[in-house]
DNA sequence: GACGAGTTTAGCGAATTAGCTAAATACTCA
DNA sequence: TGAGTATTTAGCTAATTCGCTAAACTCGTC
């Protein structure tokens, strides 16, 4: 993955981490994210403009207000490409059903 | 994962991603780490204390030098719960897997 | 017990990061 | 166009991180 090096600095943080979790459902306004944190909206703006860099989530105007959603491929195939990389053995009969779905 | 955020820290480094990529394959001396690397032991040494404390590596004490050995139950766990955290559709069958091995 | 090899600990400096407030930008609606 | 809401950008500070060198520690051997 040529991204890794990025998504991995961007998952070190667990504000960053639980935006994600947070997005899983459906995408979400910046504020409507923020609204669920104790730091300001600012703060938030700059992880989601770290985890945008990474590819993890993608984002679009809706009129007033920009809306968040998770990118899960790019979380998948990182995670998953570098456990396959340091464990080949043990995620061998995972990867190859992911092969398959894809 | 208790652990997680230890482990998510721990991976955000390249070094250190290299370095549990280094062990795949067999135990190795924190010397012999250090040798596939263009940086100083103690940084070296620095960065095996936090892939302990995340309990990425264990190690032992062989005579004169410090083997280090690769946990992969702890990687392959934390990126797995994460992923299923966050995108539990998608990784529904690699888990169903998971827990047939375990 | 002293030496040598291997490794870690201490302590420092430069760079990065995450938070904040204030100000700027983007868009909608009257 | 002017006001109001949503979000980002700029600029700052405090804390963390990663690299280094020097010094200390551990173990086996003489």
């Amino acid at each position: 993955m040529r991204n890794a090096a990025r998504v991995f600095r961007a998952l070190a943080d667990p504000t960053r981490r639980q935006i994600l979790e947070e997005l899983k459902r459906k995408e979400l306004a910046a504020g409507e994210i923020g609204a669920r944190f104790a730091i300001s909206a600012p703060s938030i703006s700059r992880h989601l403009a770290i985890l945008k860099a990474a590819d993890l989530v993608s984002e679009r105007r809706a009129a007033n207000r920009i809306l968040y959603r998770l990118e899960p491929d790019t979380l998948i195939e990182s995670l998953n490409g570098y456990l396959s990389a340091v464990c080949p053995t043990q995620v061998r009969q995972r990867r190859a059903i992911t092969a398959r779905r894809v």
